[in-house]
DNA sequence: AATGAATGAGGCTTCATTCAT
DNA sequence: CATGAATGAAGCCTCATTCAT
């Protein structure tokens, strides 16, 4: 079968061919211009990048969000993974936690449109992407937690807050002071270490506030 | 001096009392739709708002942007002196960070222009209004580090920093989890505490890092 | 109190001359541009004939949709306006359907964009322009039947029918056969005539028709 | 002659099998969206439909024209003959005229292109497929005519322009009030009889009116 | 010869800024 | 000096037609 149908796959592999590479080129450029200007950009500015027609981007990505999504999906996923691996390879529990925050916050330092995005994330979680870097966190949280070295009381949302609070402190510090956001980091891990035994303030309703305190 | 030029202040002081009222209806209604819908407001609507045409808008503020630093020098200023007093009217020196940063971090929730412009002003430090902010956090650092509070190595810039960085957790998380950043406060401000004796990694440059490791 | 305002009407007055200057100007191209190739006009040509800029234009009418309903509206309005004094003018009951007719049909000989939109209103009634229309019609039909002058049976959809029928064919032939449908109008009206008793069918559902035949 | 060039007959035969039966299914499409949307269809739903790519549809129709030309002529024959042969099947000559616009009218009624350019072929007489219908209106006028039951003057152009006219009616109602042109027919129809002699106004430009007149 | 991807002119609309009244 | 109308450069998107494979 793998053999068969010669007509077919000869019918349909030519065009791909320049057909995949423009996408990929188009996207490719895309991630260029929306990490550099947001998602503001003008379109054309991406087919001029990429070398092809507003036609042919069109073609691909009917719409400009379409496009945007396309890439920041990928970057996200690009951006979480790179991050994961980061965290797997240290052995140790916290340093697995340290290392992920290095490696995202570097990693986000120049990517306007995703930390954009990230923002956007919180309150549509649904969107793509996040849910990979909430699993990332959630398995360090577990982890770190199992080793009895956070804080008690934190949560997958807290240390998924934290990131996207230093990304936009990586992006703002980023031109002028570049290792800045180190030192904001240190501060933060540290306050999230098990000998902080104060208990976190709950986000809840007031309801459940008063249930929490009483009970 | 008073009885000088009488023709001509009589010629000007008249139309200036509209002048005045003019313009701090415009900045009013600015700063209102700026709180709401950030800089990428449509200067119409700002117009509208203040009950006054185009032309008067562009008279007092040629350029949007002079319109919105104008605004966010004002409410910059506000933040910083509301902040200011509420540490001030602490008594303990910690006491006095903490509520100045959920003070600051309370009066910012709703204010998307500030916190906008509050990332630009780190890359043009000599923007207005963050100086004061700059001023009060350089008190409170002080303050907390001659009580042997705070830990050794966090300067102002770092507080700084920190409060950016929790503003833009607080504006992304204020519509649904409109408390959720005070936790990440208290982890980060006790990370803040003198018993973290770790040194604080520079983000100065590679030479400047080697000088300071090595003298 | 006619005298009186002067500031109001001062602040006021002075620059609606121009406006409304515009406004005609834009309104009298778009009727033009519209009469003579249908809604399918780019904007800009409208602005083009009307000496104006785009946002000129987008200021009087946010979308092209509201210029071609103002336009359609007015001409609408005319169109069916002149049609009802020739109407009255006439004292035969029978003369007033014909004159009506004749005048209406010269009227819409050179109205693409009209006749375009006379014939969406038929599906979608509410459209203003037709309901002056679909009144003049009724007086006119309401008149030559009690005058004993109209086939029985005939409706106001009826003739409201016909003129978009005919108008159709004014509008094909008035380039090359310029007079052309004035034979199809004769020949219609005589078929209108009350010696023609020959029920006419319904255009009811099939219960209704079986109804009309066995009461 | 049959013996002749068979390299280049061997060579042009097998591919044209494959480019008769696009040809057809492009045809075939066309015809369905053409009559569905009109002749504003984007030219890829008509590839889409057909089953074939862009370049072949445009090898074989270079520009949408020559398609929707192709079509047309091909629809306007179809419809002519049919009219035709319910007319010819008709033993009355009224009768013919009756079934023939009942035919040709319920025929139109889901053709939209087709009577867009059913308008445009009046003023370009040259244009294919109107032809058929002249000559099949001919005929019945004068089949009419020859019994005595067609009012006087009444020219084949007459008849032309009232199926014309009726067909936009049909479009018109055809959604909403499908059976309500049938009203319209007959009113039209009793107009055409022989027992209305009153002379049908000329067309003609006024020179020839006072020619025809006085001649 | 078939495919469908590529092209790019042109359509609608927005909005910072200028200008006549 | 106030007013708000006018301006026109972009911005997003569509679609008839061409071209590489």
């Amino acid at each position: 079968m793998a053999v068969a149908e010669p007509d077919d796959s000869a019918r349909r592999r030519a065009p791909r061919v320049d057909a995949i590479r423009n996408r990929e080129a188009i996207v490719e450029a895309a991630a260029e211009v929306l990490a550099e200007q947001g998602t503001a950009v003008d379109v054309r500015e991406i087919a001029r990048r990429s070398g092809v027609g507003m036609g042919t981007l069109y073609r691909h990505f009917p719409k400009k969000e379409d496009l945007v999504h396309t890439v920041l999906r990928q970057d996200f996923s690009r951006w979480a993974e790179s991050a994961r691996r980061t965290a797997t390879d240290a052995e140790d529990p916290w340093a697995a936690l340290t290392d992920f925050y290095e490696q995202a916050l570097t990693g986000c330092a120049r990517h306007r449109a995703m930390m954009e995005n990230f923002a956007l994330t919180w309150s549509v979680p649904d969107l793509d992407g996040i849910r990979q870097l909430r699993l990332v966190i959630e398995e360090l949280c577990a982890r770190a937690g199992a080793a009895g070295l956070l804080r008690p009381g934190v949560t997958t949302d807290d240390l998924l807050l934290l990131l996207l609070s230093l990304g936009h402190a990586v992006q703002i510090t980023d031109d002028c002071r570049p290792q800045m956001w180190n030192r904001l980091l240190r501060i933060s891990l540290d306050g999230l270490r098990a000998d902080h035994r104060e208990p976190l303030p709950t986000d809840a309703a007031p309801d459940d506030v008063a249930r929490s305190l009483h009970g």
